[in-house]
RNA sequence: GGGUGGAUGGCGGAACUGGCAGACGCACAGGACUUAAAAUCCUGAGGCUCGCAAGAGCCGUGAGGGUUCAAUUCCCUCUCUACCCACCA
């Protein structure tokens, strides 16, 4: 028989599905609807073998219930805008969105290698304005709804380029051009409210049942909410007050000092009280030049007292001295905290190093050594002393609100969502600064903002598109005079907090999405990404989705009901990357064995969601594996030598449904598609064993044609050969997945395991038609147990059946 | 520092709800085919001890303890490791 001819082989199907526009995807409300969702990639212009894998899970799951009878919709898109493109701008002298042309153009062609079952028809690309100009009728709705507003905010910032440095383009505190040490500067800049919805994604979780605990849990870490109290002492030298926020009120009477960050207001506002202000003013300086990772990074605490000026515990009238040190962050709760290093270790750690009296006010441990964070009972708390601490935490937050010193309040972790970038490679923000009327939105008809695509980038660097007259210069929407539009662009992660919804209309001209396609399709039933993205897009795109819902755009509160977080690729154990040359090429891998056996191996070497250790003999392992297949054709077309006992078909026949259920259950549930693979294996393995054998009714075809649906999902292009090779018609991709029958299953005889104290010692095969008595004393006899010593064998019953026999 | 996982042969990894540990694949060894090799097909295999042999015995899922007739699985203590967040008041 012919070898199998992998190249020219899979080039014929990927031609025949997309001609026939097999996995086209179209409302019909008599299917019920499968959405399978993959992140989509960023254009780099080259497929790694991370994509191969997150691609290839998700393929399963397409053509799985698609065998099933699903209606499915597995789109694919391109995460176009970013910082990569405008760096190929700079280094080669081409403009941004001819290089992410050329690299979609690639990277299509090289997902088309792989058979991946996508609607193309429904492709987006973010960075066309097609697809932006719904970024920015979103953004005006969020406006109009309040969800928009502008703060300052701090920017990395490179003073002789004159120019916005992404986090990435700051190594160790230079800029990565000139090297020039990179200062903080404040902007004005555009953030969306997404606080507003942190209570209610915190609550989504509950819907999220098909997420890993994993990436709720960090979700929940990162949405941070905690109860606490807002506090305000008032400061010796002055009327004015010092506002904290504590999670420990219950701890008031402890406090021997405050902690205010080197960004506190306050610290200016008293600059003239404060009498060694140069040497705050020295540390506030330092620590400005530090990097958020750099002032996080060291455990060793610094700080400075403030001469001259002292806080007053509201509890008991103490007056407490304040510091200024930089483990106090201003971006979180008041940028001000009461210390009570008794019973915080940082507090304690503190206290220590700079003298600072430490008083307990919880009983318990010792707090010579280290802070008591303990419960216990209250003591030097006044008319609390005696109650327990728990007690404590309830009553005292209500005292303190009596007094009028505060009030509980919520705080989260997370933070307003900043989305200015001062990139030229995004979503332009469509907002336009009029010298009379200040900020305006662009009205929805002028939209889309489109952006030049022939910007200039020059040496001096300023954004290339605030030195774009053409772009700059407009007329204000509300008075008809000079206005000059913003430059600043949106985060990216704007784009890929609504692609799904895109997808489901992706063509649409007159609305961002059509209502009845998105809900038809909407909620997405299987996500699959990298686990990096746990935190940022995973809580923007829900956050986003909640705000269409509250516009009236979607139905379903949730966008993504499973999601499945796949592992790395790596090799020798480490990740692949360009830096350590470790890099191997999908593009190799699909020339020299085809795609079948890239998906194969990337499916079968470690459960999806595991890290995956690239290894060459695997691959070629499954290669092998790929070409017995092959053989079987073959096998089941010779002579056979031997008839086939009843036995014999009866074994295969079992065989067969045991791997049925076996893959269907791996695939739908577990998701553990190394085991589904296996399995396979074995029949295949089964079935070579049982080549001999003729005269048994087209038995051993029938298991055959089992092996190559099952197989499908894994191994399209070879299965849709061997299923036409068969005698087929229809394709492979969209014929009837297998059902099994419990009944093939069951087995006449049942093993039954002996233990003696709880070890291995024998076993044994019963009929199961036996009744339970005729089994005990079968198992008896052969144990050699006369009655009188019953009493020492204990039968162990799983499921009404005897399992095993215990002897002691 | 916090959070969340993980640790099973030479390797990747199986094992339902506690019920025969090591499926499947790789690497390895032997056999068949071949002048020979490759490919292919078949067979073997956790470790140790005893036995010419069929086989028998003991040990074994990171370490130590516990619950149980029975623990990779449940509980406690510890070690190592990966990922995410990192001074979150």
């Amino acid at each position: 028989m012919q070898e199998y001819n992998v190249i020219e082989i899979e080039k014929k199907w990927q031609k025949f599905w997309e001609d026939k526009k097999i996995f086209q995807a179209t409302k019909d409300l008599s299917k019920e609807k499968y959405y399978i969702l993959v992140m989509l990639p960023y254009p780099s212009g080259n497929l790694h073998m991370g994509h191969v894998r997150n691609y290839s899970i998700g393929d399963v799951f397409a053509r799985f219930h698609r065998m099933l009878g699903k209606n499915v919709i597995h789109p694919m898109g391109w995460d176009a805008f970013g910082l990569p493109a405008e760096n190929a701008a700079i280094k080669h002298n081409i403009a941004p969105q001819k290089w992410t042309k050329q690299n979609i153009k690639r990277m299509q062609e090289q997902l088309k290698m792989l058979g991946l079952s996508y609607d193309w028809d429904r492709e987006v690309a973010t960075c066309d304005s097609e697809y932006y100009r719904w970024n920015q009728w979103i953004f005006l709705q969020m406006y109009k709804k309040g969800l928009v507003f502008r703060k300052k905010s701090s920017v990395n910032w490179c003073p002789s380029c004159k120019t916005v440095l992404a986090n990435e383009q700051v190594k160790e505190g230079k800029c990565w051009r000139c090297d020039s040490n990179v200062e903080q500067k404040e902007l004005e800049q555009w953030f969306i409210k997404i606080t507003q919805y942190a209570d209610e994604l915190l609550e989504g979780h509950k819907l999220l049942s098909g997420w890993p605990e994993q990436v709720l849990s960090m979700q929940k870490n990162w949405i941070g909410k905690s109860h606490g109290a807002q506090m305000k002492f008032d400061i010796d030298v002055s009327d004015k007050k010092l506002e904290i926020f504590t999670t420990r009120p219950d701890t008031i009477f402890g406090v021997t000092f405050m902690v205010v960050s080197p960004e506190h207001p306050m610290l200016k506002e008293f600059k003239n009280q404060i009498k060694n202000w140069t040497e705050v003013e020295k540390y506030i300086q330092a620590s400005s030049l530090k990097s958020n990772i750099e002032r996080s990074s060291s455990k060793e605490k610094t700080g400075v007292k403030l001469d001259g000026i002292c806080a007053v515990n509201p509890a008991n009238k103490k007056k407490v001295p304040i510091f200024v040190a930089d483990y106090v962050l201003m971006g979180y709760g008041t940028g001000a905290i009461m210390a009570v290093p008794a019973h915080d270790q940082r507090d304690w750690d503190f206290a220590k190093k700079y003298k600072v009296d430490i008083t307990p006010v919880i009983e318990g441990g010792d707090i010579t050594k280290k802070a008591y964070e303990g419960e216990g009972v209250m003591i030097n708390s006044q008319q609390f002393n005696g109650i327990s601490s728990q007690d404590a935490r309830v009553k005292m937050p209500l005292w303190v609100e009596q007094q009028g010193w505060g009030k509980q309040t919520t705080n989260y972790k997370l933070r307003e969502w900043l989305i200015s970038r001062q990139r030229c490679w995004g979503t332009p923000i469509p907002m336009v600064h009029c010298d009379k009327c200040g900020i305006v939105p662009v009205d929805e008809k002028d939209l889309p903002v489109v952006l030049p695509t022939n910007v200039k980038f020059t040496n001096d660097g300023k954004s290339p598109l605030e030195s774009d007259d053409n772009f700059v210069n407009t007329t204000c929407p509300k008075c008809g005079g000079h206005a000059r539009r913003e430059t600043d662009t949106m985060d990216t992660f704007v784009d890929s907090s609504w692609y799904f919804l895109r997808y489901t209309d992706a063509h649409n001209d007159k609305e961002c999405f059509n209502k009845e396609e998105a809900n038809y399709w909407m909620p997405v039933d299987q996500y699959v990404g990298g686990i990096e993205h746990a935190c940022m897009h995973l809580i923007y795109s829900r956050f986003w989705h909640k705000v269409l819902r509250d516009m009236g755009l979607v139905k379903s509160d949730e966008p993504f009901m499973n999601l499945l977080t796949q592992g790395m690729v790596t090799l020798g154990g480490s990740a692949m990357s360009k830096s350590k040359g470790n890099i191997v090429s999908p593009d190799e891998i699909v020339s020299k064995y085809g795609a079948d056996t890239a998906r194969l191996f990337i499916l079968f070497a470690a459960p999806p969601e595991k890290q995956l250790d690239w290894s060459a003999d695997g691959v070629e392992g499954c290669w092998r594996f790929i070409n017995r297949v092959w053989r079987l054709q073959e096998l089941i077309q010779t002579k056979a030598v031997i008839v086939a006992t009843d036995k014999a078909k009866q074994d295969l026949l079992r065989a067969m449904h045991i791997c049925i259920k076996k893959v269907t259950e791996d695939i739908s549930q577990k998701h553990q598609f190394n085991t589904a693979i296996s399995s396979v294996m074995e029949l295949v393995n089964t079935m070579y064993l049982y080549k001999h054998h003729s005269n048994d009714d087209g038995l051993s075809k029938q298991v055959y044609e089992t092996i190559v649906l099952l197989l499908s999902p894994f191994t399209p292009h070879l299965c849709e050969e061997i299923w036409n090779n068969l005698g087929h018609n229809d394709c492979v991709s969209i014929a009837k997945w297998p059902s099994y029958d419990e009944k093939y299953i069951k087995q006449d005889t049942i093993e039954i395991p002996i233990q003696v104290n709880g070890k291995l010692k024998g076993k044994i095969n019963i009929d199961i038609s036996l009744d339970e008595q005729t089994v005990k004393n079968i198992l008896l006899e052969k144990l050699n147990i006369v009655p009188k010593d019953k009493n020492i064998v204990k039968f162990i019953y799983v499921k009404n059946k005897i399992i095993n026999v215990v002897v002691k």
